[in-house]
DNA sequence: TTAAAAAACTAATATCCGTTAGTTTTGTAA
DNA sequence: TTACAAAACTAACGGATATTAGTTTTTTAA
């Protein structure tokens, strides 16, 4: 007799998916184990299954969730039609606030994706690449605007994303000062460089 | 009958380290089996024990060998005495450069030192705690003399750090622009930001 | 109260892992 | 050639893995 699961989904299963989220993000993927799992749950490994397909349908979930959030508030940013600048920093920003909020499964799509199975691998990672490209559209028509500089575009997007996917090291060891100075001087970081304007001005060639 | 090792570090070793460093980087350290490693050196699974002690032992030869390389190239720039700047801008150039040539390496050392066991996880954390506080320290230097902007200096090697790590991606999909360009406008953007002067000054209080 | 469904349990399976033991082959130097 | 060491091999062990089967307990609903 096939196992039917409830109509709607049972919190039990967003339990499941949560605890998962922080095993993955603090063991791995492939070292954490649905044992250790079901001791975070609260129950013997084998009652999982009663709410879940598999171990990788749980990193599917979190890494598509997640996906899918940036995604779609990407897709809001574009049509809110504002300076370039402006939508950029909106995106900076949220990256910055996911990050904040939803550690544990932002950290597990950003390290743990690789360890998805066929075809969910391949989608994960084109949904990936048509973001990456979106950005590196905005960033180009910043450029045509002269809002942004003429540097190879990719290399921003590349170089602002990075920055961002290293704010987890920062949740990591808490440091002592707050969220607001860490997204503010990010920001500025990001967007105007670190060196002071003087300095900026003279090299400005080479 | 203990095995002996040869007197000299013997050139098989070296091979099973860097084929374990592609692995690693690939499958990932605790995904990945001594079976496929044995399979890449051309030889059964034991025969690597003539030549390691463990996987583990891999795992630390790869992660240290690139932390003292790191180590010793910043005590090595904190001695010429130049600007703050300079400094800064030749530790960025060598960090790209470390990603260039030694790809599995640097990313195995930033992806699967968590894998490290005792007492060498805290010792690899120690040294890496260390890098980024002498940093920290430079750029803090720099604010006093002007060099740099009155930011936070954690933030400020967070964000470099971080973009820096990103260089994977580039690698990872080759992209059509040259290492030359890539390092230049990295370099650029990281220092003087991504927007046009006049919109900096513009944008200088809020 | 009772019947059905949901979710827990125990037991077990097949597979894969790092590693060891013991043996045979290969390379080297006298 | 001979002797010894280095390094390969096969076979196997103990343990951990995800998952399934089958059963019992708990919850839900009439």
């Amino acid at each position: 007799m096939a196992k039917i699961k409830p109509g709607r989904n049972g919190s039990k299963k967003d339990v499941i998916i949560q605890k998962a989220s922080a095993l993955f993000r603090t063991k791995g993927f492939t070292a954490a184990s649905m044992r250790e799992l079901a001791e975070a749950v609260g129950v013997e490994a084998p009652s999982l299954y009663n709410h879940i397909g598999s171990k990788s349908e749980l990193l599917q979930a979190i890494c598509f969730k997640i996906a899918g959030e940036f995604t779609s508030h990407l897709e809001k940013t574009e049509t809110t039609a504002s300076s370039k600048l402006a939508m950029i920093e909106n995106i900076i920003r949220f990256h910055i606030h996911m990050m904040l909020e939803q550690f544990d499964e932002v950290f597990v799509a950003n390290h743990e994706w690789k360890y998805l199975k066929e075809p969910y691998l391949s989608n994960f990672l084109n949904q990936r690449r048509g973001y990456e490209k979106r950005l590196v559209a905005l960033v180009q028509a910043g450029v045509k605007t002269k809002e942004f500089k003429n540097s190879n575009p990719y290399v921003t997007v590349l170089t602002i994303l990075s920055a961002l996917r290293g704010l987890e090291f920062w949740l990591r060891h808490k440091k002592n000062f707050s969220a607001q100075v860490l997204e503010n001087d990010m920001v500025d970081h990001l967007l105007k460089g670190m060196i002071t304007l003087r300095q900026a001005q003279h090299d400005k060639k080479q």
